[in-house]
DNA sequence: ACCTGAACACCGTTCAAGT
DNA sequence: ACCTGAACACCGTTCAAGT
């Protein structure tokens, strides 16, 4: 293809699509990008330094998307409806998870939306201390769920797409483990995950650490 | 090298001393403990079925030594207690975290530990439904702090040792942000990083999640 | 039974060369 | 200013061949 196409914002969009398409963050390559562009992977060095500044740019994208809620509300309910909406974002772009583990928030949207969660808090009646820590740990809370739930799928998909016996053959093993050495409680839990979405196992962590907080408040 | 060496322990403990050395996760490569192990990188294909199954046993003899805390004490000292020394190994090999993310728990050592983690929750009157869900948070807070922790250290080493200019203004940009757009929490949460240390930051958080769960006790 | 060597299909990154 | 093509140094994995 001729030159004077692309952008960063192009190359981003189509990352991001790219991306959706990959079964796992090793498979997500950007020779893969550039192919999906009709563009030779070399072009993408002109326009960013490297691979990392181009996941960095993606994370920026996806963070930019959510809505933060009203100031006016209950601290609880800002929470709540502050992490759903980053929930369901990652969710959309279910490889997002990792993008955040991968990449370092230096952009402005993410520093502000750090900010805000701890703002949420502290406006509360939380100390600073104690607003810092909990909102590290529901942030790590949300996407260790996600990367979880991301690697369930692609594990249900590889099993009955293409019948990976190595992949079932982990599922059984943890099945037949848990029963054999009488593991009641590892068998509650396997019985939990199918009954609940990782969103309500989400939203029940992030109530835990509420409850927690509300012993903070004053 | 002549062949009647090798055995699947000997390649785990190298690989481990190899991920040691590794700067980062991508670094690692089977190529790399084959060299370490002066052999052909194939032959590790005759003893194991490919590099998952490597980086399964890997975590299975990390998590193997932890040490299980005496099942008198008080449940809150416990936990803690068992936390405590799951973060030490981790802090031992600093890669271990992304091992369990990368890694599906299907080993019995492994099952074993979380089952142990809800018993000591629902012997303390805690429901089975709160104990998983807590299990899986300070799980995911747990390693989401040591992945930071290292990726921090990998950050500093680089820039120290070769001056990368790249990673350097990450660190600066974050602090010039947080100062011109009034990020006060932010500005904060900074200094509590360099205030305290990951496993206390992690104990903190850990009795947050302590504090929610008390509620749910009875 | 255990190991090697060569080959295959992938990566990210660089750089001289084209327009 | 923007893009290509070829090259480089890496990967994981397979497989015929050696002992």
């Amino acid at each position: 293809m001729a030159h004077r196409k692309l952008d960063r914002e192009q190359i981003i969009e189509q990352a991001l699509k790219t991306l959706g398409k990959s079964n796992s963050f090793s498979d997500f390559s950007l020779r893969k990008v550039a192919t999906d562009l009709q563009v030779d992977v070399s072009t993408l060095y002109w326009h960013f330094k490297n691979k990392q500044e181009i996941l960095q740019a993606m994370a920026e994208a996806i963070i930019a998307q959510v809505k933060l809620p009203n100031q006016q509300l209950e601290w609880t309910v800002q929470l709540k409806q502050l992490f759903s909406n980053i929930f369901d974002i990652y969710e959309q772009y279910p490889l997002a998870a990792i993008l955040m583990v991968e990449t370092i928030p230096s952009s402005l949207v993410r520093l502000q939306l750090i900010d805000r969660t701890i703002a949420i808090m502290t406006n509360a009646g939380v100390d600073e201390q104690t607003a810092h820590i909990a909102a590290t740990s529901i942030d790590f809370l949300l996407t260790g769920l996600v990367i979880d739930l991301m690697i369930e799928n692609r594990f249900r998909q590889q099993i009955t797409t293409q019948q990976d016996q190595n992949l079932a053959g982990h599922v059984k093993k943890i099945r037949e483990l848990a029963q054999t050495h009488h593991l009641e409680h590892m068998q509650a839990s396997i019985k939990m995950r199918n009954q609940f979405s990782a969103k309500q196992q989400f939203e029940k962590g992030l109530d835990l650490i509420i409850d927690g907080l509300k012993q903070h408040t004053h």
